[in-house]
DNA sequence: CCAAAAGTGTTGACTGTACACCCATGT
DNA sequence: ACATGGGTGTACAGTCAACACTTTTGG
């Protein structure tokens, strides 16, 4: 038996878990595949790397294609490599999983024919491949982040209420957490500044606006 | 241009960082290369899959034909793609973790021709690719692991004295532990069972010898 | 003036940390 | 008897969780 014949040659592709929230709702990015394997089923945004490309690029180019949006905040997940994944043949796929702040969701004019919809993480449809599997590796990924890190900020506008901040935090980790000890805690954290800034318009008292100090990602002891 | 021309077309392989624990030094398995590139130069355990072969299959399978050793705890660590690691093109490595007590460290009578030898991750060799990089990425997952998991019992032997378990705490985080402190957080943990025998031989007061309840991975809200 | 969301402190329980001495054995 | 590592408890500080009322606005 020739040498080369006892390898396998999988192919390897990449694909992303964008998350964002809408109306108190944890939301993933998904797109209607338009051929076969899995014709009509819904599947993450993902595909083969391009010549020259490294795994970071061809997430930027994912995400820019089918959401139509650059600079989210994303990360390397898992790699699946389940031989039964695709009834193609071998498939590798990196997964990432990238948050942005709904305000960013721009699905005009996309460079992609495919059509991007954001779906409740309550309620997905019936998912291609083993991108059902996938998308909770990363919902338990982001309920880790969000207790030990601030990546919260990458679901938020840049100027955000308490308020705000608390919802995603109640969403995401699916329970109610007090007022005060919130508030408290980010107090005592420090990563806020007061924008002395106010939102008015709902029919009750005005909130004050907020603003990461440092929008980069940290890593404290414990936030939750 | 033909479509297939547009896609990278990469390699893929697995590579394991293998720890263990001898003489207080933390120690990482590694081979001399006796081909090129990086003749000579040491590297992690690594290869291409098999026809057939699940990426952990293939990490038992090197673990084994390496280090002579069966069924120890491993994990997927991160995938690396960098586009110049290899330079005879694009190679993608899903890189594990594993973890062994040394006593099961069995080099004689190995499948595998190549010279495997442990070294202490304070002085390693001049390494092949990127595989200092990632030692220093899975000596960082081990350290957050140690603190948040019972995985230390993967470096133990089936039995054991406290001293030995905060020796390897100590060794690993790099830093002193307080005794009582120590066998209190374990004693309230209620992880471990006194095995009723005891460890003499030492020039000074015998030591309990306990054993995990349950040796499973279990996470756990802090350790240390 | 009423509805709606914003904002604000205190207490008790628990957890982490610092710290020093006696005990059982081998030589 | 002494050297060596094994084994044990207390007190203080910091953190977490529970809990209810007043304030400011829009309608």
């Amino acid at each position: 038996m020739d040498k080369k014949d006892q390898y396998l040659n999988p192919s390897l592709t990449v694909d992303v878990v964008v998350f964002t929230i809408v109306d108190g709702e944890l939301k993933v990015l998904l797109i209607k595949r338009p051929h076969n394997p899995f014709c009509g089923f819904y599947a993450l945004p993902g595909g083969f790397l391009l010549k020259g490309e490294t795994m970071e690029k061809a997430v930027e180019r994912l995400i820019h294609d089918k959401a139509g949006v650059k600079k989210i905040y994303f990360e390397q997940l898992y790699t699946f490599g389940g031989l039964d994944r695709d009834p193609r043949g071998p498939v590798f796929s990196v997964a990432y999983f990238a948050l942005m702040p709904k305000e960013k969701i721009i699905f005009a004019d996309l460079a992609d024919a495919q059509s991007p919809e954001f779906w409740s993480v309550k309620k997905l449809p019936r998912m291609a491949f083993d991108h059902g599997q996938i998308i909770k590796y990363a919902l338990n990924r982001l309920k880790m982040k969000l207790e030990y890190t601030n990546v919260v900020y990458s679901l938020l506008p840049v100027v955000f209420t308490l308020t705000q901040l608390q919802k995603i935090y109640e969403t995401i980790l699916e329970k109610k957490i007090d007022k005060r000890n919130f508030r408290k805690k980010f107090a005592q954290l420090n990563l806020l500044e007061d924008t002395h800034k106010i939102l008015k318009g709902d029919r009750a008292r005005p909130a004050k606006l907020y603003a990461f100090k440092h929008p980069q990602k940290e890593t404290l002891k414990k936030f939750f």
